[in-house]
DNA sequence: GCTGCGTGGGTAGCATGTCACCCACCGGCG
DNA sequence: CGCCGGTGGGTGACATGCTACCCACGCAGC
């Protein structure tokens, strides 16, 4: 049993498809939930820790074997992946990961501008002293998070500030979009956050947001939400053209033809 | 084999969870692509149609034996229909038809807002004359069907307006969003457009964004979708607070709450 | 040496078996 | 008459068998 590439065969080449697949995170500890979720999270982070690349093709049998469980919750948890756009499905050849491309990073921000910019205008018109607290208490959990350099809770932070926001400002649906493009980027944003150092600037550049949002400014939070997107959406664009070998230049040219009045326009 | 429903035990009392669920449309004959997707297609279907209800516990077993298919792609199916947001599991129960409401509405309305009215500013602007034509051509083929009387046909060119719009502005992220929103509220608007007889109405509604769309007139275009949603938008509420037995009123100030600013900020 | 075709390995998709678990029902006990 | 614990049916979740299908490789023919 186990997995049937340790059966001693070393052969040199492991360039043909799904060859190497070095064991993955095994999905045993976590006991919290389905299989399929668990081998969500799994490929996720094989995928932002570089273990299985763009291009390759993959098969569920062999994730199956290298997570010890069976074909169907690791095929469940992909194809919802697949849903999600993360990955791509060739029949009957296996399935690859799917190359975040510039162009998509800055249209999700520009989705993410029209959402969130408004929301930030309500959010700070409407939040109660409750919700201020929450807002407040994440805000300190991102900046700590950034002082220990603790990459996977600044993040969290960071995500349940912005779903604060958005759920103050009263749309869930609108929670429900922003989260689901934000697992797409996600990678992308741990990759671009480990290879730089902006953690403290990352956690800093909220400050004018949640001061406004505190100080029930509207209009001064929505520029600062304007703001804080495009400066993240430039950051993970260059990114995205850093990881396709893309001179990776053109990422002004990139955002405004995707945004074009839309930094003037909302 | 075939469904066990069908040994002749006609009990009278069909009140017990599941038991009715008079034959679902077969999904024999669309061979086109996989089955989960077929069954997706076959309960969305059910449920626009009525022969599936909010409120009853409905499960996979009675699903695949209804279709005449095996538990898997009916299980794949409905979980991606669950994760939509259309049903909702109840752990070793079974699962039921969520019933969208009239807050749902508002807040996918907004959302739409949020993305479509800038995407009908861009359009307007950005569209060249190959473009141009597909805007008329669906626009056309909407008031045929409305001429027509053909629902199906009306909504396909609604929504491919609309698609082809959110292209025309660039945003491939926005195009799925959306259509994703309106998986949610499409057996809503089927229910209003039957019950009623806005067909020509509805269809004329996008007389005037088409037009400024054409013309290139980029404040009116955007200035007329959203007009075209607020619309779209009262009415849908309207009905979805009709089917909850709440006293239709409120309609305005729903959409008021949760849009906010929105008709003005956008 | 180059091209066309058969063949085999591997894959996704579907069908079916199995299990732990939850809830409704029911009979006995206080 | 009301509460309460046993029990059985039904469910989702997972494991596994099976099949049509696609692609790469290799061999025969030119």
């Amino acid at each position: 049993m186990t997995t049937p590439s340790g059966s001693g065969d070393p052969s040199p080449d492991d360039d043909r498809p799904g060859a190497g697949l070095p064991a993955l995170p095994s999905v045993a500890a976590s006991t919290g939930s389905s299989l399929a979720v668990q081998v969500m999270t799994a490929v996720r982070r094989a995928i932002t820790a570089g273990e299985m690349e763009p291009g390759r093709l993959y098969s569920v049998q062999q994730l199956a074997s290298a997570m010890e469980v069976s074909r169907s919750p690791v095929r469940e948890g992909l194809l919802r992946l697949g849903e999600a756009g993360l990955i791509r499905f060739h029949r009957n050849r296996g399935f690859e990961i799917v190359e975040v491309s510039p162009t998509d990073v800055a249209e999700i921000f520009a989705v993410r501008t029209a959402l969130e910019v408004p929301a930030a205008r309500r959010a700070a018109r409407l939040a109660g002293p409750a919700e201020l607290d929450r807002v407040r208490d994440q805000w300190h959990a991102m900046h700590e998070a950034a002082r220990a350099g603790d990459l996977e809770a600044a993040a969290r932070a960071d995500e349940g500030l912005h779903r604060t926001l958005l759920l103050v400002a009263g749309n869930a649906q609108a929670v429900r979009l922003v989260e689901q493009l934000r697992t797409t980027t996600a990678f992308l944003g741990v990759v671009a956050a480990t290879s730089r150092r902006p953690l403290d600037e990352l956690a800093g550049e909220h400050d004018p947001l949640v001061r406004c949002v505190l100080a029930g400014d509207e209009e001064a939070a929505a520029h600062a939400m304007r703001e804080h997107l495009a400066s993240t959406a430039r950051r993970l664009v260059a990114q995205a053209l850093l990881a396709q070998h893309t001179p990776a230049a053109r990422v002004e040219e990139l955002t405004a033809r995707v945004w074009g009045d839309a930094a003037a326009g909302y």
